[in-house]
RNA sequence: GCCGGAGUGGCGGAAUCGGCAGACGCGACGGACUCAAAAUCCGUUGAGGUUCACCCCUCGUGUGGGUUCAAGUCCCACCUCCGGCACCA
């Protein structure tokens, strides 16, 4: 093993230094060529490259270096999304500049990522924690406030005590901080708010567009963007000016309202209770369910709690007094933060009824009719009852008429409601953009303007954890003065969410170096919307959601031509190791360095494409890359032993004809083409390779022949190497010269199947007896159907079976089957 | 609870349209080469039955029904696992 693993070692390195010196990946804008954009997720530079980015990475490889033989204009950057905690955390516990940490991880992972041998454009490489970068995020920031869809306000705010930072409503999971883990408990702060909420129609109704999307990542985006249609309705308070107003998506059980509950945090709730006899208990309940945590609030099989306010408003439909309770169960972050509570149709108003013995009426009865006491609430639609002149209409009718009625009456209006929340973007971190805006006493909030950009870091700064940015304490970045009026003034000292800055780095691409503008328009035209697009699914909602954000902000902007970023997604599985994801605490870690080091990129990569079709899970195997290992000096030595035999012949090929095994095994070979050309295009990565193993033990076989042709051998290994170039790109690269080609396999383009040849003149039939084999014959191609059911028909094992019974009914499926069925 | 995905040999996984279930790889077993081993090459390998002299039979894709000449694939009901959302009114 020794010797040869040397050999492969020295041939990837050769090649890798090849083909960077020969920039054979650079990309440009080529009008007359078709353009592919190919990207992957850029990578957080932890440290080390872990299996998931050489999954990652290796499946965009393929496609890349794919469609670049199939002739396109590939685009096929790389990148660093290199702000972020980490590199904090780092200089907190190791005295390192985040600065520094973070480019000693890039230049490890670089050199890893060029040690697998993945055909970036090095050229465009982009790091969002340098000014070149950030410059212009903080440039959008400011379109972004221009345009009003920046914003600050004072707010309930995710904080993470341990990251010591405020989050955004989707790096919440589970109640837990998405990077972390530690429980999340909420704060009131006055922060930076992006109004994605703005365009949550236009996320919404796009995903429809997105054909080339997986459905799992769009049934995540609609949930989470969680568009509901409804009424919102005021409810005159009794005795006193002033309503509430409620939302609710079933106004056909208006009649069904037997109490109100409100938020505790609802601003209304003071002026509630004032006078009121119970007025310091319901005082006492809401500060203490506001002490809670939000986890502990939302927990699943809690029981809800409330008070009685002891006002009460008017059911516009039935003209009764009812309760305004306070409830916990109701959210002031979605609706109104008030509900009018129909017990008898709604799971949690029905719980609480029972609780609190609040009257309970039905007013929708199922189609069967109503029998006896409701022991649970109904939420079915059915026919109306108890809702005067409503009665006896269908629910979905009655929805309509009394959403007309409020609306007529001046107390309602038809509302969309979405559970997608502004996306809070403010962060009390150093190692992040600056958010470019300056604070002065005279004119307040003032953007800086674009010609002071960027706003730098500055170099040094205090990291103790203290929940507020370390650059409050560097006064030389704080103190600033006034764009406006030139007065003192002070700096923001939050820095913006990263997810900001991989909101747009697709376009930076496009145009890296450009110092005047984030990109030019006319190089975004060329190369967006990405045609392929892969990454992990934990980034469906996420990343992929702001990111679609921004680009429909920046076409409104006309700074961008399309609507949509990625045009195809693909999600890739997560890599495990005995079951479970890997992770340092689980202690089941596979180092990418040592399997290369051991067995070489190609084999590397060769293996996460083998393991497992893409989209899914990915089991390691130790054995499983030695059988990939294997593989490819199976290829090596077929090479070795054949390339002198072949040097100097000129391989079989179109107008070539041979015949017997001779054409058999050039049958295969392009079958084998043929596959492995649709396999790659619906990314059955792991299948295209497994035809292509086939066929290198099809030609093990075929070349211990005596008369083995060597002009046939020589078009196999010809396209053995240009197959194989995605998968293995070092074996196939020196494969393709040692047989004298002079360009790089990966500048030839894909061959063409040679249909005559790939085709089967002879095929095996399956005779099938009432939908059992019992036989097979070999048949010409294109016998004719007739000749097919006859031969069938006078198998000895089918007459056998036959025995004396009637043939009812003879199906044939031309080339496949017949079936015969007998009674 | 709602939404999405998946259940196939000892293991990872194949099977474009409803048409030979288990491709390919791993593991295991047997053989060749070797003084021996490694490496390599060649075979066998779903379970059970049968004089496995390679012929043949039965069963078999989570469970139970159904549609069909024919079901891993379609329909109905259910079970298990994974992922997302979850007091969203």
């Amino acid at each position: 093993m020794t010797e040869r693993h040397q050999t492969l070692q020295s041939i990837e390195e050769h090649w890798q230094a090849v083909w960077e010196e020969q920039k054979l990946y650079k990309a440009s804008e080529e009008p007359d060529a078709q353009e592919y954009y190919c990207l992957e997720m850029l990578p957080y530079p932890s440290g080390r490259l872990h299996m998931g980015h050489v999954r990652n990475y290796s499946i965009g490889d393929v496609v890349a270096r794919f469609k670049r033989m199939k002739g396109f204009n590939v685009l096929h950057p790389m990148g660093w999304d290199a702000f972020g905690l980490p590199a904090e955390n780092a200089a907190i516990q190791n005295k390192i500049p985040p600065e520094e940490w973070t480019q000693r991880n890039i230049a490890e992972m670089r050199a890893q990522l060029k040690r697998l041998g993945f055909s970036y454009d090095w050229d465009r490489e982009i790091d969002t924690s340098q000014p070149e970068y950030y410059r212009f995020t903080q440039w959008l920031f400011l379109k972004f406030f221009e345009r009003g869809l920046a914003y600050r306000k004072r707010a309930t705010v995710n904080w993470c005590p341990s990251c010591q930072t405020v989050l955004a409503n989707e790096q919440v999971v589970a109640g837990e901080c998405e990077r972390c883990g530690t429980s999340v408990t909420s704060k009131e702060l006055e922060q930076w708010f992006f109004r994605i909420t703005d365009y949550a129609e236009r996320l919404l109704a796009n995903l429809d567009k997105l054909e080339g999307w997986p459905e799992r990542v769009k049934t995540m985006q609609r949930n989470w963007i969680g568009r509901s249609e409804g009424v919102e309705i005021r409810f005159p308070l009794a005795g006193r000016d002033g309503d509430l107003t409620v939302f609710t998506t079933r106004p056909d059980t208006l009649y069904g309202a037997t109490y109100m509950v409100v938020a505790p945090e609802h601003p209304l709730v003071p002026e509630l209770i004032e006078g009121q006899p119970h007025a310091d208990e319901v005082r006492a309940f809401v500060e203490r369910v506001k002490q809670q945590d939000e986890i502990v609030r939302a927990a699943e099989d809690r029981d809800k709690e409330g008070i009685d306010t002891g006002a009460k408003c008017i059911n516009p439909a039935t003209g009764e007094e009812i309760p305004i309770y306070v409830g916990d169960y109701v959210l002031m972050g979605y609706g109104t933060g008030a509900i009018m509570a129909v017990p008898a149709h709604d799971t949690r108003d029905f719980a609480f009824a029972k609780k609190y013995g609040l009257p309970i009426r039905r007013v929708i009865a199922p189609a069967g009719g109503v029998e006896g006491e409701l022991t649970e609430a109904y939420v079915d639609e059915g026919i109306m009852v108890n809702s005067g002149e409503y009665d006896g209409l269908p629910s979905t009718e009655a929805w309509e008429r009394i959403a007309d009625w409020l609306e007529a009456q001046g107390l309602g209006r038809r509302k969309v409601q979405y559970r997608l929340r502004d996306w809070l973007i403010s962060r009390q971190r150093f190692w992040g953009a600056p958010i470019p805006i300056v604070y002065c006493a005279d004119c307040g909030i003032v953007p800086v303007p674009e010609d002071q950009l960027p706003v730098l870091l500055p170099k040094s700064a205090h990291f103790e954890p203290s929940g507020r940015s370390p650059l409050v304490d560097a006064p030389e970045f704080v103190h600033a003065e006034c764009p406006r009026c030139g007065g003192p003034a002070r700096r923001e000292t939050d820095t913006m969410d990263t997810f900001v800055d991989s909101s747009w780095y697709f376009l930076r691409y496009c145009d890296p170096r450009n110092d005047k503008q984030p990109f030019a328009r006319e190089k975004a035209d060329y190369w967006m919307g990405v045609d392929q697009y892969i990454g992990g699914v934990e980034h469906a909602i996420l990343h992929l959601m702001y990111a679609r954000f921004f680009q429909m902000v920046l076409y409104d902007m006309g700074l961008v031509g399309v609507e949509e970023p990625f045009v195809n997604l693909l999600t890739q599985g997560m890599v495990l190791k005995d079951g479970a994801k890997m992770s340092k605490s689980k202690g089941n870690v596979v180092d990418p360095n040592h399997i290369i080091e051991k067995y070489g990129a190609d084999t590397t990569r060769l293996f996460v494409l083998f393991a497992a079709p893409p989209e899914r899970d990915l089991e390691w195997s130790d054995t499983g890359v030695e059988g990939c290992y294997r593989f490819l000096n199976r290829v090596w030595r077929l090479a070795e032993e054949w390339i002198p035999k072949v040097a100097d012949v000129s391989p079989t090929g179109p107008g070539t004809e041979v015949e017997g095994p001779h054409h058999e095994i050039r049958g295969l070979l392009h079958r084998t083409l043929a596959k492995v050309t649709s396999d790659i295009e619906r990314f059955h990565l792991n299948t295209a390779i497994s035809a292509i193993m086939e066929l290198v033990n099809g030609v093990y076989a075929y070349k211990e022949r005596p008369d083995a042709d060597p002009r046939v051998i020589r078009e196999i290994l010809e396209h053995l190497a240009l197959m194989l170039a995605p998968f293995a790109p070092h074996l196939a690269e020196e494969v393709w010269h040692r047989m004298g080609m002079r360009e790089s396999v990966h500048r030839n383009p894909w061959p063409e199947v040679d249909a005559k040849v790939a085709r089967v003149d002879e095929v095996t039939m399956v005779i099938q007896v009432n939908g059992k084999v019992r036989s097979r014959i070999t048949v010409p191609r294109d016998l004719d159907e007739e000749s097919v059911r006859e031969r069938a028909l006078s198998d000895p094992k089918v007459v056998e079976q036959l025995n004396g019974k009637s043939v009812k009914r003879v199906i044939v499926v031309p080339g496949r089957l017949v079936n015969i069925v007998v009674g």
